[in-house]
DNA sequence: ATCGCTTGTTGCAGGGATGTTACAAGGCCC
DNA sequence: GGGCCTTGTAACATCCCTGCAACAAGCGAT
């Protein structure tokens, strides 16, 4: 876990990069708002941990820039004013959470733990082969990174040729597994849904077609 | 969030259980460890209020057989007994939380947020999506900087889709976290909180639809 | 190259899933 | 007890998923 400090006082910058080091994680210390945001530009962080209270460019710029960005950082501030309205206004400038000095520094490591957990995706057991991944427990896929909406019927052959992992699985077979006993085996049903998937998920082409034979997903490359 | 009473003496179970449900809650209660453990069963509860001196079967053992099985369920162990040994004793049968009796009440719910918590990997004060952010501790939900007035279902369905943070989430699992056991599968209450909830937060849409599959909080940018 | 078969694509219609609204029941506060 | 708010039900409207059919394109064999 990569964790930025951006902190003034030097001191306890230095004392929480030290306890932190301590908990594993790989920490980098700026001691104002431009060094900080040099930082954040040159690397990709998990959690900042951020003074509101700085000298040149303030933690609440800093803040915002991040925010408006789109950057998926997640924002720890640090302040010495505890009272409620200066919180909300913390966590409308976009930060995820609010620690007022002084703090237990096992706090501090708790709540950075946890931003850094939110961070990862909710994940089960995925189904991937080579740029595609699918999550049967959350009905999603992505390409690429990117998430594709599939339907209840794109999903469930997708899954199941990936589940076939690599091997050609025949137009009678996916009938037989995905659809219900009222399918017609004289309907193209299949093709059909075979060519909205793979319009979905765009090129280059993820299913290969044997003539005679059935689908697989293409697993070379 | 769903939790499950399990509680001999009525009354007391009895007001618990509403002013749980007035904090949002979804709440089951249970009169004796029998029936407590049939709910567990039926149900995917988050957290569990456990009475420890019960007629039949004992917390302890209720407590002792989740533990084992592996339960994700949080366990908070309410008891007349408040010696420390006793405390020490409740926590190695793998309970989570200890409360001696009498309790006071705001204590009990800060209790079982922070079980929650910890077992949705949740930190700090807000969740925030977008231009939503979302204060379980105050109940009060914004977009874009301006305060949304939400009835209790209407922001623990929101809460639970933000907790989801854009996973796709069925209906039948909001009925199962969001509702207790009274909630009707076969009606649309869902579609109808859903109806109302992008009423009130208004434009751009902040809740997708995937059709046949469920909803989710549109993760965009 | 042509024929025959298999596969890909697209438009369309039926039906299930979802959205919306009005209304009723119940709870809560005064 | 009365009035307000919340919640769930029911009815209706709307959306879009799904499968069919018709046609286009690909492939292999002669």
């Amino acid at each position: 876990m990569r964790v930025l400090i951006v902190e003034d006082e030097m001191e306890l910058a230095d004392t929480v990069a030290l306890g932190l080091r301590r908990e594993g994680m790989a920490v980098d210390v700026a001691y104002d708002g431009v060094s900080g945001e040099e930082h954040l530009e040159a690397n990709a962080y998990d959690v900042l941990v951020l003074d509101r209270d700085l000298p040149g460019v303030s933690g609440d710029e800093i803040c915002k820039s991040l925010a408006s960005g789109g950057s998926p950082v997640r924002i720890l501030i640090l302040t010495a004013s505890t009272g409620i309205e200066e919180k909300v206004a913390g966590l409308g400038l976009g930060a995820d959470d609010y620690l007022g000095k002084p703090f237990a520094f096992i706090e501090l490591v708790a709540r950075i733990r946890a931003l850094a957990r939110r961070l990862e995706a909710r994940v089960g057991p995925k189904l991937i082969v080579d740029d595609v991944t699918l999550d049967p427990a959350t009905h999603q896929v992505h390409r690429a990174g990117r998430p594709i909406d599939l339907t209840r019927k794109e999903f469930a052959v997708l899954e199941y040729l990936l589940l076939a992992s690599g091997s050609v699985v025949s137009s009678e077979e996916l009938l037989e597994h995905v659809w219900d006993d009222s399918a017609d085996p004289f309907s193209g049903v299949v093709r059909v849904v075979m060519s909205r998937l793979r319009q979905k998920l765009g090129p280059p082409s993820v299913i290969q077609t044997l003539s005679g034979v059935g689908y697989r997903i293409a697993d070379d490359r």
